[in-house]
DNA sequence: GATTAGCACTCAAACCTTCCGAGTGCTAAC
DNA sequence: GTTAGCACTCGGAAGGTTTGAGTGCTAATC
């Protein structure tokens, strides 16, 4: 099939129409809708042509036409039109991120809940991926006579904290001898470079303490471990609910998939690798639930690494036109207050 | 309306019957249930009794009959019998929980999931109420030459920290004598007591400083409300899709309610008020969404101090006789094993 | 007075049938 | 290549009928 400009008008309007209504759109509707003057049987034989190719299908003989994944990935990627965003919208994303930006968490916590409640489909993001982040505090204390709080922090800003039980009473001397061969170990060492092996090693090294002290290098693995890991965040699924596309045991289906976050740190993972903008149709993947439903999802970034994923969930006949310039914008955003929350830190940086 | 031995007995297999199928009961089953050898006719009278005082209702005319909330609320306080939990029950959640529970708030998190697994419906819990608890210790650190990490810990084994961020560069003489201020009016006082103006006060203290250094401050005063509040935890929602009760419309408002953690707090708020187990028929409440739903929920307390809820969201024909135990259960586990915890840490106590 | 058999009555739900019209595919003419 | 025209299809709405579960009432029975 040849794809001349009257065919792709007339795709592109069906694929208009049909996100817009949800119905399936017929010949007459068209020969309206188009600038060029056409009759209707004109349209019926594109859209014989176009349903001969994949583009369309009826869902009964007297209906009118649907588009199929084909043809949204064709619309998408040739024939949509993308909404630009005024400058109030910018504005408006802006400054309620850089109001809510006390850490990186709270940061995409919110940017998630604004993305879907803005657009509304569900979104997903991820936090920062700390795996390059370095060490740069270890702070052993004591909280009670068996009781050990550890506190970690990294270059990009992170603090998490973590207790661990000792079967014997603490020395402090002993601990503070502890958190001295951790830091030796592990000062600047990136969280990913934190291995099990590293570990058994500082352990060896610390003679007949190492059994006693062994609970602390275990919470210290963790903690890094918990920090490192990048955190899958989802919000607005109930937003999901509102749309007629997902009749009742689609919307638990999608409902149950989405709630399984292995999977979808899976789904992003995927889209992670590859840069830019990328949109993924539920029925070009594999997995059953996503039948009918789309992924547009996109990397921000702090300060020229790849650092986390930014998206949207919503029915295969999301608004497109209006979704990804969102999506793509808060991307950006979330990337640009991010740098800016690590160059203050940077700049902070003690020498 | 008299209530002798049989209309009892009708009423409860009433109920029992519409609490396992969802269809309106007629006269005919009941027959059938009933040891006693009755004919239609006489239940059919029986029924129209209970029905006048308002314990049933016909959705039509040539219908059977469905309980109201009265005929629940009399059901569950005078003819149900609870079941009881195997020893292997209890056995399993015992393990499961104490294999889980490194701190309060992941205890509680598993609590919860399993709970609403386990019973099929919504489980909410609270952590904790820490606002008894006392501060055990303050500490402050420089983790770059503009920012300062703080971790507060409670006599109850909380951690938490927050970091804060100077205008001016960090001397670490001021920052001890800070830490040291804070640590002297704050120290072994309860949560619930530091308030603003008590801030205030040692800023005022702080003669010159103060100004650098309140960040810092307001940064402390946040840490002890968020370490104060307890927070509601809410899983297994989507379990509650998988009931018939909950047609998508009811579905929808119900779930949208139970997103929303301040109306769900302020209900679990009032059940606290109240010892022991304690069942909300929504109809009963003032809260629209709720119509058809119910809520079981009861305290958990860790040595004698009230200290959370935890408790089950379904739909107004729930389980009771499976679901109250075993929210009573979790109750009497969840505290037992927070206690242990607590123990733990006290007989550590440095002296 | 309580219980019961019997029966007329009611009404939602299931099932048909009919009808309508949106939309198609095809053909023949332009 | 385009279009007018027309026969055809078929889902869905509208209306009618049937079915049967379940009731309420009455009169007979215990």
């Amino acid at each position: 099939m040849q794809w001349n400009e009257r065919r792709r008008k007339i795709l592109a309007a069906i694929v208009d129409a049909y996100i817009e209504t949800g119905e399936p759109v017929g010949s007459k509707f068209l020969t309206d809708k188009l600038d060029e003057e056409v009759s209707s049987a004109t349209v019926r034989n594109e859209m014989a042509e176009l349903a001969a190719a994949g583009y369309l299908e009826q869902p009964h003989t007297s209906a009118g036409r649907i588009p199929t994944a084909p043809a949204f990935r064709f619309y998408i990627d040739n024939l949509m039109k993308q909404d630009s965003l005024t400058d109030e919208d910018r504005e408006n994303i802006d400054s309620t991120l850089r109001r809510l930006s006390d850490s990186p968490d709270r940061l995409m916590e919110e940017a998630s809940r604004i993305l879907a409640t803005s657009t509304g489909y569900a979104a997903v993001t991820t936090t920062p991926d700390q795996r390059s982040s370095a060490i740069r505090r270890i702070e052993l204390m004591p909280i009670s006579s068996h009781k050990v709080a550890m506190l970690l922090v990294t270059d990009s800003g992170v603090l998490r904290n973590r207790s661990c039980r000792l079967q014997e009473e603490i020395r402090l001397e002993e601990l503070d001898q502890v958190a001295q061969l951790i830091r030796m170990r592990f000062l600047n060492v990136p969280l990913s470079h934190v291995c099990l092996a590293d570990i058994q090693e500082v352990l060896d090294t610390m003679g007949k303490a190492a059994e006693r002290y062994s609970p602390v290098l275990a919470a210290f693995y963790g903690l890094v471990q918990e920090s490192a890991d990048s955190e899958v965040l989802l919000t607005g699924q109930l937003n999901l609910l509102q749309h007629p596309d997902y009749a009742p045991e689609r919307a638990k289906s999608l409902l149950t998939f989405l709630a399984q976050r292995e999977q979808l740190a899976d789904m992003l993972q995927q889209s992670a690798s590859s840069e830019g903008l990328r949109i993924l149709l539920g029925s070009e993947s594999d997995k059953q639930e996503l039948g009918d439903s789309s992924i547009i999802t996109t990397q921000y970034t702090t300060g020229g690494l790849a650092r986390g994923t930014i998206g949207l969930i919503g029915p295969m006949r999301m608004d497109y036109a209006s979704a990804i310039p969102k999506v793509e914008y808060f991307a950006k955003a979330v990337g640009r207050i991010l740098s800016d929350m690590l160059d203050e830190d940077k700049g902070d940086e003690q020498s």
